[in-house]
DNA sequence: TTATTTATGATAGTATTACTATCTTGGTTG
DNA sequence: CAACCAAGATAGTAATACTATCATAAATAA
């Protein structure tokens, strides 16, 4: 069965949608390649055309800059990582339930899931883990805050906010509780592959222990003193 | 009372040591400023040195680049904050308040503190808030990891997971809830300044919302369940 | 049909950035 | 006072981050 599902991003992500044409994806697929294989420092345009075959200022048509093709990336990922959770939590009753769903989804490795063809999402998830935060660690923050460019991950946010306040309506810091379930999935993940000593965890392919981590860290934090 | 309190840096973090010379203070001294009012992105060599009244050449003796530089300055203020925690904890016995101790001053506004007059402690902590996880969310960060250029963060986190160890000897990931604070401190800080509805932070001055949340973060976690 | 606009992509150019290399000067030491 | 070394000034280069212009093909209107 082939899916074809289509991620409606906000205006203020792109010059021109690059969801709508044949190099528009193009652009879209080497871009979390060559982000993945080289890291946003090192990325250009001039190498992503050359990657995509295009030309330079092509690229410039859809995005304005390296950056806000990274802002657009990011967005596209909590899209779909939005999605993903309404589906696997999907006919769950018990919130406590549907929140183990959650963790153990965000912080297992994504596996590819083949439904859009110009996006891989095992890379980029590994993009947003790596170099994710860079979209909003910058001075443009509140400008870009202003277009709502961030909308996919506050929706995320509030959704699992809105879970974790079904486990307990008494919750003090649902929201603040939720943004570091999400970030420390990734943070966790982050040390564990790179700094090491900045978590328990021993060198291994599967993320068990920071599944576990997380599940003592969330569950406690909902439970009342 | 005037303190001469000199951070031991590693040779790694620098090409010529910039504290051994007036330049080098200079330099230290404009990079906090420029870097705290344009960003990392926009801070360029050549504008440092018209700031330091020197010239790009005289930065590139000490710094082989902008992000060694950061690397630098985030490394000096784990270095400063470690020995500021070691102070504020000095005589306290009981481990769960030298936690809260520890937890209310990373979560508080940073006074600078006049001890060395070369760095503007509260804006370089602004700085760390804002950017510092540039400092190793790149692709180099292995080399610069070999390098021990990460040791200062290394030994703030150690410290404080063998005080959460205290607390809890049967704790599971004393490290991973170590590290979820000290960078929750910063990014719900981050959040309530930026990006407020990943928090539960109303706009205000002091930050006791997030040391009451992060207390009980962590105080939840090293309970047993 | 043909003329006119419109969109698409190719080519070329510029200012800035990130460095490097060389030269000069001024102080230190033998 | 000669030799040396470190500090800083000057100048240059390759790459980057864009911008502007041009050519062509497709879409639409007269």
């Amino acid at each position: 069965m082939e899916m074809h599902l289509l991620i409606k991003m906000n205006e203020n992500l792109f010059l021109k949608d690059p969801q709508e044409t044949e190099v528009g994806k193009k652009i879209l697929y080497h871009s979390v390649l060559l982000l993945h294989d080289i890291g946003l420092e090192n990325f250009t345009f001039k190498k992503l055309a050359q990657a995509a075959d295009t030309t330079e200022a092509v690229v410039y048509r859809y995005f304005e800059n390296k950056h806000r093709l990274l802002v657009y990336l990011v967005a596209w990922y909590w899209n779909w990582l939005d999605y993903r959770i309404i589906y696997i939590t999907n006919n769950i009753r018990k919130p406590a339930l549907k929140l183990k769903k959650i963790i153990r989804f965000l912080a297992s490795p994504i596996k590819d899931d083949h439904s859009i063809s110009y996006i891989n999402e095992s890379l980029l998830h590994q993009i947003v883990v790596e170099q994710g935060a860079k979209a909003y660690l910058n001075k443009q923050v509140t400008v870009y805050n202003q277009q709502h460019v961030f909308k996919p991950i506050k929706d995320l946010i509030s959704r699992i906010a809105g879970i974790m306040l079904e486990c307990n309506p008494e919750l003090k810091y649902p929201r603040s509780l939720s943004s570091t379930l999400v970030e420390m999935a990734h943070l966790q993940k982050f040390f564990k592959n790179n700094l090491p000593s900045l978590t328990d965890f021993p060198h291994s392919k599967d993320d068990a222990n920071i599944v576990d981590f997380l599940d003592e860290l969330v569950f406690c934090g909902i439970k009342k003193l």
